[in-house]
DNA sequence: AGCAAATAGTCGGACTTCCAACTATCGGAA
DNA sequence: TTCCGATAGTTGGAAGTCCGACTATTTGCT
């Protein structure tokens, strides 16, 4: 499937052209952009079916994984590392649809906690299946591609301040 | 700056508790998606004092780049890779601020153009100075790194169709 | 104890992006 | 020449993200 002219080329180009700086950082910064853009519709593709988004089917798999399945918003809000509006959004949206429920915290009455329902969870389960269908979006990239990616990727988070030193796949972590 | 547990590290291991697949796709996707969000919240953080975003500083610097400084706007949603009502709205939204102008197609009536004006030169101008100074989000990276980025990402997107044979850093493209 | 600072969540607003549907126009084939 | 399908752009609606502001609670320092 020939998609696209070469966008990143083009305004490599362009920039170049203009005698602009930072050419490879544009570069980098637009290359992440769009395969950002390509991964997250894929994976948005495939979850539609199941009426979920990526940005749902997280806050629910991070449920999940909790001991009780409930969390308070904070924390969810904390792990994905989005915006406490982001998070009141996203859980109305999952309990709207009865995947999630809202239950007070036992002491501290300002925290609310999200709890996933038994629906929540057989709906995550589905979308897990389809979502390693597709390999999360990866497309027919070798299993070296992939690592490579989460390794690249690590260095533009670390310059953010994250923690990245369980992030790597775990041959990767053995040997070096 | 310590700001964040490993978030991927993380996943990945409540992912391998729960003995679901696909693990290193799934650690690749949420570091695409984090590295994203970073270098656009500081891109968009640097841009904010302009009152641009970063699609609006693409739009500009595109239409920047045309010999009369306009576009069909249907040609900045193929360049841009973006839906069409995405390029009426940020057209919409850079025509408030007198960045753009709309103009007839001289033959086809269907077509409107973008025009970039004075006022939006004089604007991209100092947008691109501001992102080239914080390195177009890409932090405190080396040139390797950096480069490792663009040649990384190329993978995905040519996995998506994406051409990326103008892409890489003018050094690996000729060692290559 | 008492009050200021920190924490938790929500609301309204701005922006971006996509989809579906609709209008207007162009263009090629019968 | 006519007509139907493709193309161009807009509008309305749904989602997601962030920010600023505001309420309610909790915590900690004096």
């Amino acid at each position: 499937m020939i998609r696209g002219m070469d966008l990143v080329g083009e305004a490599r180009r362009n920039w170049e052209q203009r005698g602009w700086g930072a050419t490879d950082a544009m570069a980098a910064a637009t290359s992440i952009t769009r395969a950002h853009q390509i991964v997250l519709g894929r994976i948005n593709a495939a979850l539609a079916p199941l009426d979920l988004t990526f940005s749902r089917y997280e806050a629910l798999a991070l449920l999940s994984f909790a001991r009780t399945g409930a969390l308070p918003l904070s924390r969810i809000g904390d792990r994905l590392q989005v915006h406490p509006t982001s998070v009141t959004s996203t859980i109305d949206r999952l309990e709207r649809d009865s995947l999630v429920e809202r239950v007070p915290h036992e002491t501290d009455r300002r925290t609310t906690l999200a709890r996933i329902t038994d629906a929540g969870r057989r709906r995550l389960d589905a979308a897990t299946s389809v979502l390693e269908s597709i390999r999360f979006g990866m497309g027919e990239l070798t299993a070296d591609e992939i690592a490579d990616v989460t390794t690249t990727m690590a260095h533009v988070r670390a310059s953010a301040g994250d923690d990245v030193s369980h992030s790597l796949p775990a041959d990767l972590r053995r040997h070096r």
